[in-house]
RNA sequence: GGCGCGGUAGCCAAGUGGUAAGGCAGAGGUCUGCAAAACCUUUAUUCGGCGGUUCGAUUCCGCCCCGCGCCUCCA
């Protein structure tokens, strides 16, 4: 079955078909590294990457995302910070990378963009010779909107009134038309700047992904995908600049998530509702809590990110934990019921027609809590076999492929960030709860499981008491200890 | 002002022209050395408000109220 997506360009959802064959070409918009990421900036990348697995599991996939590593908040910030703005892009840049793994985001090809200023320029000298930008007398290039009749397609915004050539002072540049937009900025006294054949300089902001995504997906290819505040005019300007050189469709879905809100409110500096995710790891939430929120409300629609949503997030993943393990270790009887595998199989099918409908993530959970929910009654009912963990578990790996929530690392990632916080001097943000749970983190399986071994042995002679303070040393550990009738199961705070 | 999106139980949230998924939280129960987990029952006569179309609307149309986004560099 083909997906359909919400395609920003048509403006309705339309049936999915790569161009080439059965291969997809992605471009996603990274991020500009000029300071950490913002749970805002994640919604969008966990989208991405939902997307990306989502396509992993039906296409070949080609994916590349931009880190743009040069700008005007960079080359401000680095310049206060007093270093060049290589050093500077460089610690955020792994920053980001860092968070993205924190998230179970998966690392596509990755391309910065100054390892192609080269190919900017000669994109903007092509732009000039076939006369749809322009030098000003600065040095500076512009494109010239007046000879792109279709902008505006994308954002839906008419243009059509704009005068052309009346000239009008903006800033301390000179452009021909208002709307026109840099596709190269004149070098300024102590800014970073490249000598190109166009001149020296450094490139605007939307010359970059036109330059990077043709280079490495093709002038035309599959899926362009950002936040909702690029439609206009970063994807806007990228098509405007890409179809006037080649005069072909650039790219053919634009898919764009929704910005989120704060419990309630935009998130923003002032209003002391901007949370980094190292801010919300170091709180004491899971980064795994973190991911299921953010992949729980679909991508088109507003998500209001709240804490009482993380610790809901938290307890929805204990419970689909508990499942899997609950799967993995429970005494059953042999045999197999193909009620059991039927509903494994209308799970995988629920969750699967669920994504395909414009990755409609709220109603693909809702199928594997079904499916837990039904499982569980069936287990408790001594109904569950030995041969029905297997497609159920399969089931669950179907799900988890996208929503990447099941296998518990909370404990390390969470020791990671609380050991860059003290290395930051930030040991005052580092919480209790963040501490308790990275407190197993340096507590091996097979050390935990010796002592769940003579805490079994102490309850067979019923030593309660010594049970009891096994169970609690491993509390201290950062482990949970649960006594069930399939056994004793542990699993990390 | 222009263009666009949304308002569903305490919270998060899916969905349909025919009578409200799922999760979290709460209440009661089963099970249990304890603690959990799990299961069962229960929690919206109702889907922002008012009209209209219809045999019937939460779902379509109009108006109003509220929230949010974009309108030159914020994911």
């Amino acid at each position: 079955m083909a997906p359909s997506f919400f395609n920003t360009l048509s403006g309705k959802i339309e049936e999915f078909r790569p161009l080439q064959d059965n291969e997809v070409r992605m471009y996603a918009c990274g991020p500009t590294v000029y300071d950490y990421g913002h749970i805002g900036n994640f919604r969008t990348f966990v989208f991405v990457d939902i997307l990306r697995r989502y396509l992993k599991q039906h296409y070949k996939l080609r994916h590349v995302i931009n880190i743009t590593d040069v700008d005007d908040k960079i080359i401000r910030n680095a310049g206060q910070a007093g270093v060049p703005i290589g050093e500077y892009t460089k610690k955020y840049t792994q920053a980001f990378l860092e968070d993205s793994a924190a998230l179970n985001i998966e690392e596509p090809q990755i391309v910065r963009a100054t390892d192609h200023i080269q190919l900017m320029a000669e994109f903007i000298k092509k732009l000039v010779d076939n006369g749809h930008a322009y030098r000003t007398d600065d040095g500076s290039y512009y494109f010239r909107i007046s000879t792109f009749p279709q902008y505006g397609k994308l954002s839906k915004k008419d243009f059509s009134g704009m005068e052309d050539g009346a000239r009008v002072d903006v800033d301390e540049y000179e452009k021909d038309s208002a709307r026109d937009f840099a596709l190269w900025k004149a070098p300024k006294p102590g800014e970073a700047s490249w000598d190109t054949v166009i001149g020296p300089g450094r490139p605007g902001w939307h010359i970059e992904c036109s330059t990077m995504s043709m280079k490495y997906l093709g002038d035309s290819f599959d899926i362009h995908c950002g936040g909702e505040d690029l439609i206009f005019p970063h994807h806007e300007n990228e098509i405007a600049q890409s179809e006037s050189l080649t005069g072909k469709q650039f790219a053919h879905f634009w898919m764009h998530a929704r910005f989120l809100l704060v419990e309630g409110e935009k998130m923003s500096k002032s209003l002391g509702n901007f949370y980094t995710v190292r801010d919300l790891v170091l709180m004491g939430h899971k980064p795994s809590s973190i991911r299921f929120l953010l992949t729980s409300v679909p991508f088109r629609k507003q998500l209001n990110f709240t804490f009482d949503g993380l610790t809901q997030a938290a307890n929805s993943v204990e419970r689909l934990r508990t499942f899997a393990l609950r799967l993995q270790k429970a005494q059953l009887p042999e045999g197999k019921s193909a009620s059991m595998q039927q509903l494994a199989d209308a799970t995988v099918q629920g969750i699967e027609s669920a994504l395909a409908d414009d990755l409609n993530t709220a109603q693909a959970l809702a199928a594997v809590f079904d499916m837990v929910r039904d499982a569980n009654a069936a287990a408790d009912a001594g109904q569950l076999k030995q041969g029905d963990v297997e497609p159920l578990q399969k089931a669950l790996q179907k799900f988890d492929a996208i929503f990447a929530v099941l296998h518990d690392d909370d404990a390390v990632k969470v020791k990671r960030i609380i050991e860059w916080a003290e290395s930051e001097g930030k040991q005052d943000k580092i919480s209790e709860q963040a501490r308790a749970i990275a407190a197993s983190a340096s507590v091996g399986d097979a050390e935990i499981e010796k002592l769940i071994a003579e805490l079994q042995e102490a309850r067979r002679a019923k030593n309660f008491a010594r049970a009891d303070a096994i169970r609690g040393e491993l509390n201290q550990q950062g482990i949970i200890v649960e006594i069930t009738r399939d056994g004793v199961r542990w699993r990390r705070k």
